[in-house]
DNA sequence: ACCTGAACACCGTTCAAGT
DNA sequence: ACCTGAACACCGTTCAAGT
C-alpha cells in the first residue's frame, strides 16, 4: 500500500509468483497470463521479462514453489520412528493433503512441460519428494517389517500408489473425503497384499 | 490429394482431430493453435469454429478419443478366465504401453480442463476406463483369489497404483523399460505385500 | 450446411529509451 | 539494475457475407 506507485516495484518477482498462485487456484494455468498479472500488480507489461525469460520459466518457477511446500509438508508429517503402516499412512494423508489444497499446482508440477535438462534443480525438487518414500521402505526393510529388495523398486509400490490416488483425487475422479477416510483401508492392504490370509 | 481444392473440405472435423493429435504429440499442448491447424488443412482460420465451439471442445474431443482407444486397449488386454496375477498383469502392461505410446495426449486426458457438468460423455468414458479394473477385481474376489470387500475400494489400490506408474512413466520420472520390466515384480507385491510372509 | 474475410480484443516477446 | 512504451507477430472468437 505504498503512495504513488514507485518507479521500481521492489520485489517483482515475488509479486508475480504470489499473484500468479493465485490465479492458478482461482481461474486455471489456462488463464494465465504475463501481461494479465503485470496488469493486476500496477506495472508495465514487460516488466515480467525481466524476471522470468518467458512465461515457461514462471511456470517452472510457480511449480518448484509447489514441489518446496510439498517436500516440506511430507518431511513434517514424516514419523520416523513409526512402524510402517502408521508411518506410510499419515506421508499419503500429507500428500493426499496437499493434492486437494493445490489441486491446479499439482497439475502444473506433474506436466511434462518442464526440461529437465534445463531446469535441473526441478528435476531435484521431484527427487526429493520421493525421497521421503525411500527412506520409508529402507527403514522398515532394515527393521524386517517388510519384504527385501532393491529400495527403489520396492518403494515404487507405494510411491506410485499415493502418487495415483494423489492424482486421481486432484482431477476429481475421487472424492476428497472418501480418498482420506479410506486411506488407513489402503495402507492395510499395501502390507497384507490382496491375497485373503 | 483432390486438385483445386474445393470449396468444402469434406471431413473438417476429423482433419482438424487428426492434425491436432499430431502436433500435440510432436510439439506438445501448449504449441496447438487452432490458426495453425486451419493453415496446415488448408482452411480458413474461422472454419475450425463450425465444428468445435472453442478450442476447449477441441481439447475435450482429443481426450474422449484418447479415452475410446485407451479403453479398447484394455478391453483387448484383458484376460477374463487368466487368475488375478496375469490378468493385472496384462492389464497394466496396456495402459502403462498406452501411456508411454500417448505422453501428451495422456496428460490431456488426466488433466482438469475437462468440466464433467458439460462434457458428460468424457466422464462416462471415464468412468469406462475404471471398469476393466472393477470386472477384473469383482471376478477375483469370487474365485476366492483376493479379500472382500466393496469391489470399488479394493479397485482403488490396484486402479490408483497402475495410474500412478502410468503418470510417472509418461512424464518422465520413470524409465518405460524400467517400469515395463518391473510389472510382474509390481503384481507380485500387490497382490503378496509388502509384509515377508 | 459449410466456409470466408474482416474485425476485435487479446496474447508473448523484444528492444531502444528512460529513471 | 530495473522498468516503460512502442512495435511485431501472433492468438481465439464472432459475424456478416459468400458458395
Amino acid at each position: 500500500m505504498s503512495q504513488s506507485r514507485p518507479y521500481h516495484h521492489g520485489d517483482l518477482r515475488s509479486a508475480l509468483l504470489a499473484s500468479a498462485e493465485r490465479t492458478l487456484r482461482e481461474k486455471g494455468a489456462a488463464a494465465l497470463s504475463l501481461r494479465e498479472l503485470a496488469r493486476d500488480i500496477g506495472v508495465s507489461h514487460a516488466a515480467p521479462g525481466r524476471h522470468f525469460k518467458d512465461k515457461q520459466a514462471l511456470l517452472d518457477a510457480l511449480a518448484l514453489g509447489g514441489y518446496d511446500r510439498l517436500n516440506r509438508a511430507l518431511t513434517a508429517a514424516d514419523l520416523p520412528d513409526a512402524t510402517f503402516e502408521p508411518r506410510i499412512t499419515s506421508l499419503a494423508r500429507a500428500y493426499i493433503t496437499f493434492a486437494v489444497d493445490n489441486a491446479e499446482l499439482l497439475e502444473l508440477m506433474y506436466s511434462r512441460k518442464h526440461d529437465p535438462d534445463i531446469d535441473s534443480e526441478l528435476a531435484d525438487a521431484v527427487e526429493l519428494s520421493l525421497c521421503s518414500f525411500v527412506n520409508l521402505i529402507a527403514d522398515a526393510q532394515r527393521r524386517g517389517e517388510i519384504v527385501e529388495g532393491d529400495p527403489e523398486r520396492v518403494t515404487l509400490v507405494a510411491a506410485a500408489g499415493i502418487h495415483g490416488l494423489a492424482a486421481m483425487t486432484s482431477n476429481g475422479t475421487l472424492q476428497p473425503d472418501e480418498t482420506l477416510a479410506g486411506l488407513d483401508h489402503y495402507a492395510h492392504l499395501l502390507l497384507h497384499g490382496l491375497k485373503p490370509r
